[in-house]
DNA sequence: ATCGCAAGTCAACAGGTGTAGACTGGGGCG
DNA sequence: CGCCCCAGTCTACACCTGTTGACTTGCGAT
């Protein structure tokens, strides 16, 4: 009998539980500001240890990236007028539902300004959120207006997550997010 | 006579040489990612100088943060319907045009993550930026609707400037934005 | 001449970072 | 039993950070 669950310690596991407590870490604070001691603390293990499984650090914030990485942005029946309210409405929830693409989004903005984190933040936000979400869109402009879209995101959670500004924070912005997610959406450059 | 001018070292002087210098790595790197050594190497002086003139790090962001709070975020006489072209322009020519207002935004926006300077960069923005922004502007939810346009431009400023995305770098999107600030800033929560 | 003060330098500390290599403990298999 | 492999630990290194206190230098006034 050889099932790996007898195992009390398998390698896989703890690799898999380095990955949560890391991306856990990410999403409270920057690149630089995430010590590896304090992920390896958090899953009960040796510093070395996660040198040893991700190779280096860099290497591991990439992998976190790149979880998930089949998961839709939207649901697949949703329609294009729709995208808006919708976007807004998993902003608002998006305390209490853990949505992939929302926690990736945040981790990103985190270490945005993180030299050694900052290019692959760039290569991920590019080839694994906007071309998705731009291949939703149909019309002119496709990515210009994904982009459109992300800055409003990106804006409002900095804001409200990062700054904790108030009274943004305390509000109900759906309304508000809607009609913004609408003109980033909308088409037409000139006039 | 004791013109301070012919002195050739003067205090104030290399005081102030270190504040230039300091904000023009702060607009570029996040407050973590500035060494002390870094400033002081541009000015052609030693480290201990700094944390003498400044006491700590924490003061010395603090004090470039503090600079320029005079000044008025719009021109006088700027009706507020004319408030988001006057904005949407401003952003694109923030490259050319060394707007005290926009530098400001874009150290808080590279140092918001960093916990040291989060406190800072809250304060300041809430009493330096969102409350004289709210005051040019009448009706309901003065400070809700400056928020709104605040988010639009970090947002775009981190995707612009910080993460260097394209398409949306190179295109011209100044009508795109005065529609994003008019949505931002028009009144009524609901309908 | 010399005293004093102020601008600036030097050397060092204490703490923290990611990473590497040598080592240990214990379960499975011959 | 005895071997070995592998998850995990220990120690240490080299580097970099902000901050401190004691020291040096040069100008102006007594």
């Amino acid at each position: 009998m050889k099932p790996p669950s007898a195992r009390p310690k398998s390698a896989a596991a703890t690799r898999q539980a380095m990955l949560d407590a890391a991306k856990m870490r990410f999403l409270q604070e920057s690149y630089e500001n995430v010590g590896l001691r304090d992920i390896a603390r958090d899953v009960g293990v040796d510093v070395a240890l996660v040198s040893r499984y991700f190779g280096s650090k860099e290497e591991l914030f990439r992998e976190v990236l790149g979880e998930d990485r089949k998961e839709e942005i939207f649901p697949k029946a949703l329609g294009e007028a729709e995208i808006p309210s919708y976007l807004a409405r998993l902003f608002v929830q998006q305390g209490e539902k853990g949505n992939r693409h929302v926690e990736r989004l945040l981790i990103m903005l985190r270490s945005a300004s993180s030299p050694a984190a900052s290019t692959i933040v760039r290569e991920t936000l590019r080839t694994g959120v906007l071309r998705a979400f731009a291949d939703r869109l149909q019309g002119e402009d496709a990515e210009l207006r994904a982009s459109n879209a992300m800055a409003v995101w990106m804006g409002m959670t900095i804001l409200r997550t990062v700054m904790a500004l108030e009274p943004l924070c305390s509000r109900d912005i759906e309304h508000r997010l809607r009609r913004l997610f609408e003109a980033a959406l909308s088409e037409g450059t000139s006039r």
